[in-house]
DNA sequence: ATACGATATGAAACCGTTATCACATATTAT
DNA sequence: ATAATATGTGATAACGGTTTCATATCGTAT
């Protein structure tokens, strides 16, 4: 049924009958002519069709690199409860963190498909920027700062920084490092610069030997743990980018008989719900994940409205939970 | 730019570009002049228009309860897996376990918004079963069994009679039990049957004292095992529906000084990345969910390109994971 | 030589909406 | 009383594609 046989049926015209949907004006009469005939006939306008005309989708694109991480659902949640209740719904494209289906996927969004886009990857390029920029509805980036673009953020650098200084204060001396990929400028490098100015301010010289950097999953900690107890100078406190990465850390510190706190304290950031179920229970610098998402739906919902050609970048800050695995003296 | 004006810059008709997308009858001659051109303009199709004519979306809506769980973003990542090779993009609804938005999504899928639906629902009602029965498009649910359906599921029933089965054969004399909501026949009523029939076969009458309902929830795993606990009968095993549960469970014990397994064996189902990590890393029944995702992703497909009409059911089967929440002996 | 199916083509109708337009009436300001 | 504005109305063009139709050409089987 079209909106020509429902007019009909209705006794209205087409007229007012898009006007119905689409908050003309229109008499209460009709108005509630309308409403009858919706209930008997249950008539939905076609979407496609009004987009065809209005180029309004009610679509949100949202674009990231894997499904299965408890960071990203949580940013993932608070997009499609602020826009959910907006009446959006969101276009979820899993890229795998395949480099292509993330540059496919933005060519794709360039067009009429979407009438927005939150893009939650973690390692720019200049194709990256280049599409943003041709990009002809607005766009967020959430979990990175990327200048010249609408952000929101968490301050990574004053993460690491805290949970590592929390480490030295409690008078850790031979401090290790399991970071994550530099490309990646949140997670990646601002977390190990935040790391490396805790030392700093100690007077402490980063050893290269106790350095590692480690993929996002907790094998990846396990195996990077290895290298660094078999050096010959021991670590007595490991900062790890990741909950996930300090999980394997403490995997093979079990294994292998190496007691947390007592030889070795570990601190991580992004206090998943694992952290404080681990045999023993890890301290880690709570990012504000769901916030963000909720944030870069409400700033996307702002350009979206009128597009305010400043960008924002919005940084959130962050919140040292403490537990065992650095509990000492 | 439109169809018409790229037609013009190609130097071809419309119905030639239009072949052109559509794998229709084209020469070569034509077909080098439209690549050409598409490399000079980076002309694409509207998908909405596209859709007012040919009614196909290449858009498939996923329902689902929350995002934030291991289980279900395991499953839409099979799903995303699937359906993105075969180029289809996932719309996607967080109902937030709201009943209503339940409904009205599926309201929402009732008409030409997608070309298909994946509904991981935990609880069904006539509504859903009256609206899936409308619905003009295939449908597949994932995690439920529901006949009339096309479903793919888990055997539920034998992973928790398995798993039951194995802490009775290590000793186990007086069970518990930690389930989930009844109205949900996988997760809630089905492990609950399991339970029983290895209670059964054991000879052992089920304690009511010793069986609770929580949520999906550590929190209220927590809460239960403090009821359970607390009661004159102390049970020397528990089995927890979902790993969430036992996690909370393994927290009381730790925190009462109850030494898992020597007083009490945990077993669970799900098998969480969380599991090997807890302080006694959990014994499980490790269920296929991203398979599930695939083989539901699979199953829509077929539908989506000639609906069979006769309803297909799938169970996926398990493997029972110990670990030393259950080594006792 | 003829008939036939496969390939190829462009004009035009069509899909289901919204936007525009021309016009009518009611309400308020001057 | 009149002008100016707000409200209400239906016909129709426009949106950007796909499908249908009528027609043409080619190779090949009869």
């Amino acid at each position: 049924m079209n909106i020509t046989e429902f007019a009909k049926a209705a006794g209205v015209s087409v007229s007012a009958v898009s006007r119905y949907f689409n908050d003309g004006y229109l008499s209460e009469d009709k108005r509630l002519k309308i409403e009858a005939a919706l209930e008997r006939t249950g008539y939905m306008p076609s979407y496609s069709a009004r987009t065809v005309r209005s180029k309004v989708t009610k679509l949100v694109g949202v674009i990231l690199p894997k499904l299965s991480s408890e960071s990203i659902s949580r940013v993932t949640e608070g997009i499609s409860e602020v826009l959910g209740a907006e009446g959006f719904e969101l276009l979820l494209v899993n890229t795998a963190n395949d480099y292509n289906r993330e540059i496919s996927s933005l060519e794709l969004f360039r067009q009429n498909r979407v009438d927005g886009v939150i893009l939650l990857a973690s390692v720019f390029t200049d194709l990256h920027r280049s599409l943003l920029s041709k990009m002809r509805v607005p766009a967020i980036i959430v979990g990175q700062k990327l200048m010249g673009f609408n952000c929101v953020c968490h301050n990574d650098l004053g993460a690491a920084y805290n949970m590592t200084k929390l480490m030295l204060d409690k008078g850790a001396k031979v401090p290790a490092f399991i970071g994550a990929n530099p490309e990646d400028n949140a997670a990646g490098r601002d977390r190990r610069l935040g790391f490396e100015k805790a030392l700093a301010e100690a007077g402490i010289e980063p050893d290269k030997s106790l350095c590692e950097i480690a993929k996002f999953s907790m094998e990846s900690g396990y195996e990077k743990a290895g290298r660094i107890f078999t050096q010959k100078k021991k670590p007595d406190c490991i900062f790890c980018a990741t909950d996930n990465i300090a999980a394997g850390v403490m995997l093979y510190c079990r294994e292998n008989n190496i007691r947390i706190p007592d030889d070795v304290m570990i601190g991580a950031v992004g206090d998943s719900r694992m952290g404080r179920l681990l045999y023993v229970p890890l301290s880690s610098v709570h990012l504000h994940y769901k916030t963000a998402g909720i944030e870069g739906a409400k700033m996307l919902l702002n350009e979206m409205k009128g597009s305010s050609s400043v960008h924002r970048i919005m940084q959130l800050e962050y919140d040292i939970i403490e537990r065992e695995s650095t509990a000492r003296l």
